[in-house]
Parts: C-alpha cells; sequence; structure tokens
DNA sequence: ATTAATTTTTAGATTAGTCTAAAAATTTAA
DNA sequence: TTAAATTTTTAGACTAATCTAAAAATTAAT
C-alpha cells in the first residue's frame, strides 16, 4: 500500500496533467512555478521527489512527464473536481463561474466509496459544467471530437460543447451574452484583420465575439 | 480581515471545545496530546499560537479555555461536520458508522456560501445522524433536555435521541440490535452490582445491555 | 511538610514546503 | 560559433508542525 499523497503533490500532478497537452508532452520548470503560483527553484525540488516516487519522468533541464501511476493520480483528482462540480451547480445551484474555488478543496477529500457514491448520486455525468469530460471509475475519458471556435471559417456549425478556462469573468461574460453548453452556433464572418467573429445563435440572434473569447470555446459537431 | 485557521489549527480548537464539558472548563495539555494523538510538547508549542491569536486563554501550567472568537470558530467546524454527515447518510446512503472519518475531511472545507447552501439543500436539519445538535449559521445550539440511559432507573422511559460516540463498532453493534434515533424505550431491569440494563424497545421486544453501552446512549423524554 | 509522582514546559532536532541569491546548463542570436 | 539571454538547478535559510529528552512546576501521598 503506497502512502497517499500530500496535497502539494496533488496539486503538481494535476498541474502536470493539465499543462501537457499530450500525455508525452514535457513540462517545463518555469511553466509548473507558473502555473501553481511558486518559485522556480521550489518545483525544481518538488520535481525531483515526484520523480524518486515514480510519478513522473525527470531529465535534468528536460522538464518533466507524468508516469502511467502519475497520470492515474491526476485522473482521480479531475474525476473528484469535476463531479462536485456537477454537485455544486446541480444540486446547491451554484453558477458556473462560481465553483471552481471551492471545488480545488473538495478535490482532495480522500474517499473512493464517497467519489463513486456521489457519481451514481449525480446520474453519473460525463461532463462538468464547463463541459468539460469526467473520467468514470477508471480513470477512461471518452470525449468526441471538438475544435476551438477560433479555429472555424464562415458558415461552419456545430454545437458548444465546452469552455477551456474556468475564470469566472470569462464565465460571467459568457452569461450575459447567452452563451450556454449544449447551444447550436454558426460561424457567420471571420475578420482577417482581428480574427474576431460574427456568429448566429440558435433563436438569439447575431454576436460579434473576439479572438479572445473565441478561442476559449469548443465546439463538436453532435453533442 | 483576520487570516483563516490552518488545518492544524481548526482542530485544535475543536478537540478544545469538544473535551471541555462547559465553555469554561479548562483543557489540560495532556488531555489535548491524547485526543489529537500528538505529544504534549507539541500541544505545548500549539497552546502559545493559538494563545497569541486570542482564540483561547491561556495560563502555564493551567489548561485552557476557548474564547468567544474561538468558540464561534469551533462551532463553525462542528456545524460543518454534521451537515456533512447528514448529506452522506441522506443523500449517499452511507451507514452512520462510516460517516465520521469523512466528515473530518469536509469539515475544513472553507466557504461559508457553501455551508448555508448545503443547510439549505438538507431542508435545515437540527441534528445530525448520531443526534447531535447541529449549528445554525450563527453558531446557535438548541438541544431539548437529555440524559444518559445509564443514568434511569427502573419504570423510565423515553426516546432514543442521541449516541455520544462515534465510535464505528459501537454505532455497527446498535445497528445489529435494532437500536435507532427516535425508538421509544423502556427501563425494565437495572442490575444493581454491574449496572446493566434489561429494556423494552417499542415493538422489538426486550434488551440486554451493558453499561458499556446504557453510558453512550442519550434519551430524552420528547423529541 | 517533605518527598514522590505526574504534568507541563523548554531546548534542540527533524521534515515538508517554501523562499532568495547565485551558479550552471541550455537556448538564442549576433 | 562565441556571446548574450534564458532556464534550471543548487546552496542556504525560513516557517509550521512535529518529535525526544530533560528541566521545571504542580499535585498527590506518605
Amino acid at each position: 500500500m503506497e502512502k497517499s499523497l500530500s496535497l502539494t503533490e496533488e496539486n503538481y500532478i494535476k498541474a502536470i496533467f493539465q499543462i501537457g497537452t499530450t500525455p508525452e508532452s514535457n513540462v517545463s520548470t518555469n511553466a509548473l512555478a507558473d502555473s501553481l503560483q511558486t518559485k522556480p527553484a521550489t518545483v525544481s525540488d518538488m520535481i525531483k521527489k515526484l520523480s524518486h516516487k515514480k510519478l513522473i519522468f525527470y531529465e535534468k533541464y528536460k522538464g518533466v512527464t507524468l508516469s502511467a501511476s502519475g497520470a492515474k493520480e491526476a485522473l482521480k483528482i479531475i474525476r473528484k473536481h469535476r463531479l462536485w462540480e456537477v454537485f455544486l451547480v446541480n444540486h446547491l445551484n451554484f453558477k458556473w463561474d462560481q465553483v471552481h474555488e471551492i471545488a480545488e478543496q473538495l478535490e482532495h477529500i480522500k474517499s473512493s466509496e464517497l467519489v463513486n457514491r456521489l457519481d451514481d448520486f449525480l446520474g453519473n455525468p460525463t461532463i462538468d459544467p464547463h463541459g468539460d469530460p469526467i473520467p468514470d471509475a477508471n480513470g477512461q475519458v471518452q470525449l468526441g471530437p471538438s475544435k476551438l471556435l477560433s479555429e472555424m471559417t464562415s458558415y461552419e456549425n456545430g454545437i458548444i460543447v465546452g469552455v477551456k478556462n474556468e475564470d469566472p469573468l470569462l464565465l460571467q461574460h459568457l452569461d450575459k451574452i447567452n452563451i450556454r453548453l449544449g447551444l447550436h452556433i454558426e460561424v457567420t464572418e471571420v475578420n482577417d484583420f482581428d480574427q474576431s467573429m460574427q456568429i448566429k445563435l440558435a433563436d438569439l440572434g447575431t454576436l460579434f465575439l473576439s479572438e479572445k473569447i473565441t478561442s476559449q470555446i469548443l465546439i463538436a459537431k453532435n453533442l
């Protein structure tokens, strides 16, 4: 029985998972320090520790990659985070921009029994309130193909399935302009100069969106 | 804005609250060390720290008492603990002997918004699954008069309203012999030698209970 | 009322996680 | 391809929470 991870270790593992686009991509010391609001020297030390515990692969000056057991841990944390977000929004009536911070705490509660019962209580949801997929008890994620709204061209259409970022300011803004998951969307015009877009939202008329926003919205063909 | 307490500080404050029978009673260093599974030297250090933060009153060699702000913090933690226990039992189908350990973690989640919404979601319960009263958002507890089953004499009767201890082994045993909160109980015989008792349980016949058990069960006249 | 037993505190170390400052390695650019 | 800029690591120190061992104070007992 391996000893369970400290809160700090869990946060490092999660950050490595979330920064690395693919499981194989190396995550730099500075990127981690940035994401964890700490200093590179601190990260350097912690990397040695996690590497010693075989949770990550590490070569000096080359950045880190999660090992199989590290990735498994990361998925467990992410599963908990997203399930708690569903609970907060669906049962405690929080808005989608209010749940991230609380879920950051709840994701560290240790009890697989709890997580699995919560999962059942919630009806085994597959996505969280921001459209992010929820890993199952075995760490499997199923996500249909999706792309950023900013990568679409005129006349393309699809359904809003997620938001890349949990920044409350972004989420509140999307609320204000009536952008929600599940809505059908069609690109009517793309401005060559700044990549801003005009889009048509089912029933809700046209909207003008800057690239800052279109690059945060995920679109899929069918939900 | 005072900085929020560390997990360790919260656990000390809670232990002081729970050991001190009355708010004024002094709690000894050894009793705290015992309850927190730590060493008296460690407690001695932490006492200085909490005293410096004005959460407790402390005089060398005389033990400690909670200050007003310390008691307020303790009640906040206990409120969270008991609300989460209600959630675990009523909505996630945990048994009453399985929830203590998980609630020990959940009680440290920081968000008064969360606690209050949870309270509403649960229907503003006044007692937890073990019959302990749940403080309201202002830290007020309302509990009817109750006494230990072991303090009752022959022919006395009442309703089971609580269990003093959350030890899973005790709780599982009570389950096995069909003792649950809310049941009407009558003492039929008290053995002078060992204080063991014969009791009659509404509909469920007679039971024989040792003093070890009767001293853990709380009885009230009306619920 | 001394002595013995117990409780509490102090002194000095240890570990996890963090920091700053400086050195070393790598990458970028002239 | 060597110098400059950047990134990463090391060295040394700090804080919170803990420990053991020993000293000091209090309480109990003869």
